[in-house]
DNA sequence: TTTTGAGTTGTTCGA
DNA sequence: GTCGAACAACTCAAA
């Protein structure tokens, strides 16, 4: 992958190419370029390929400060980042023209149509001449490394975390360069406001805002605090979504702030400790990431297509309203409509609520996964495609080493028992904040004394239920059982 | 090749 | 209130 360079290209800059690596430590495309004592040329490509999934809304407001931020590291560092807007093969020929580069380094990414098309460029600029590396990506394995006994991709997460750790343990951290050398001259970059990634009419970010902190060091700080407040108790706080449970990192992650090389390394316990239960379970979390693109670059039809194709008989019904509903938290079961309302408000919910909030579109509804993947993707700041289509299949039972059909989540049962004191309803949906604990859960239970003494009026106020919890099960049971049977 | 053990995250029912 | 079994058989991973 690498050339040997030629004497006559020893002052000619390097194009580091940034992706969903937003960041200047452990990146070792940066990393090179900077120990190659070449100028750097940073670019960044806001690309409209057809075949590139659209940025939901919310990850373009975090794309735009998350640039932001490269930014003024980039300056620090001594090289500014140049914006660029369109096909990246044309915009890589003009830097070229305009710097005289003819080589560029890159980290790798593994989105399977993404792969594809580095693949072209690079053959297409080394047919040109220059010299392309490819460096590692953002994954402590590359995702077809680890292979079963036969040879194959594991389909289950258990036989792939005991191969997993059996592995030599994952590198070392790079540090951020030093400095690098400036091209010099003048190369024209687009200003990051002219690409209108923030909302502006009306402006829905203030929810988002409060909530995060997007750029490298937004995720060094968030990973300190993680560690220095939540992981004490992880194991069984995490599936509590109030308050500061979980890491909150996968936005981070998701556009490379920070790395899970650096991520392993700030869990290592001291030399002879064996590493602590709540470290081994946000430690398998994290390989659960590795776990989705394992099976997203094996299966590339992941996100898009039944894993088990019995499923493609499902009797799902037309989304139609239903889904409009949940999509505006609106389904009047409070612990779903408090999930889809932190994501509409934050641009990410708690990974308990996630489950909740599928299994209920899936089989309380019986709207196809689909709808729900492509939802999340438009609205979540971490939007990832491997693990949400990886988990969105897994709820749905159609995917790889998926739940039982039947478990089937009982959004009253589960909101009492990891809500229990009603904090995190009250807080997103308020108007049931003076229902008392008892009722918090399932309000048409409540007698209408309570509801009108608390303020809320069913129907009015509220939504009542979309449908009724015994009843959809029935029916969700009875739709598998026809789609078995159409698939046998 | 055949066999065996096991599989992130649950609910309901009946004792 | 708490506990174990049933839910439905299936596929995967590894011996």
């Amino acid at each position: 992958m690498t050339s040997t360079k030629k004497s006559d290209k020893a002052t000619a800059p390097v194009i580091v190419w940034f992706r969903n690596d937003l960041r200047v430590a452990d990146n070792r495309a940066l990393d090179a370029a900077a120990e190659s004592g070449r100028p750097v040329v940073p670019l960044f490509v806001l690309e409209d390929a057809e075949d590139a999934i659209p940025l939901g809304g919310a990850q373009r407001w975090w794309l735009h400060h998350s640039l932001a931020a490269l930014s003024k590291s980039l300056e620090e560092l001594g090289a500014p980042l140049i914006l660029r807007r369109g096909d990246p093969l044309a915009i890589l020929k003009e830097i070229a023209d305009e710097t005289g580069a003819d080589t560029v380094f890159w980290n790798r990414r593994y989105t399977p149509t993404l792969t594809k098309r580095d693949a072209e460029i690079k053959s297409d600029l080394r047919a040109a001449g220059w010299t392309v590396e490819s460096h590692e990506g953002p994954l402590l394995h590359e995702p077809t490394r680890l292979k079963t006994g036969s040879g194959g991709p594991y389909r289950v997460y258990t036989p792939f975390w005991r191969a997993f750790s059996e592995t030599p343990p994952p590198r070392p951290p790079l540090d951020a360069p030093d400095s690098l050398i400036a091209h010099d001259g003048d190369t024209a970059s687009d200003e990051l406001v002219d690409w209108s990634l923030l909302p502006t009419k009306p402006d829905w970010s203030g929810g988002i805002a409060d909530e995060w902190t997007p750029g490298e060091d937004g995720a060094a700080e968030r990973l300190e605090r993680f560690l220095d407040e939540a992981i004490d108790g992880y194991g069984d706080a995490r599936d509590c979504p109030d308050g500061e449970t979980t890491s909150k990192l996968s936005p981070h992650l998701a556009f490379g702030e920070i790395t899970p090389f650096q991520i392993w390394e700030a869990t290592e316990e001291r030399r002879g400790d064996a590493p602590s239960s709540d470290m081994t379970k946000f430690r398998k979390e994290l390989v659960w990431r590795e776990f989705s693109w394992h099976l997203l670059v094996n299966f590339p039809d992941l996100p898009t297509a039944n894993f088990n194709e019995d499923f493609d008989a499902f009797p799902w019904r037309e989304p139609g309203e239903d889904l409009t509903a949940w999509q505006k938290g609106r389904t009047g079961y409070p612990i779903v409509d408090a999930g889809m309302r932190q994501l509409w408000q934050t641009g990410w919910m708690h990974n308990r609520v996630r489950m909740i909030v599928a299994s209920f579109l899936i089989k309380h509804l019986l709207i196809d996964w689909r709808h729900g993947e492509s939802w999340f993707r438009d609205t979540l700041v971490d939007a990832d495609p491997a693990s949400n289509a990886a988990s969105w299949q897994w709820v749905a039972g159609s995917g790889a080493d998926a739940a039982p059909y039947f478990r089937i989540f009982n959004p009253i049962l589960q909101g009492e028992k990891f809500d229990p004191d009603g904090a995190y309803v009250r807080h997103f949906v308020p108007e049931l904040e003076a229902l008392p604990d008892k009722y918090l859960h399932k309000p048409w239970d409540a007698p209408e004394s309570v509801l009108s003494k608390a303020g809320v009026k069913l129907g009015d106020t509220y939504p009542r239920p979309l449908v009724e919890h015994a009843g959809a099960r029935e029916r969700a049971m009875v739709a598998y059982k026809d789609m078995k049977g159409k698939a046998a």
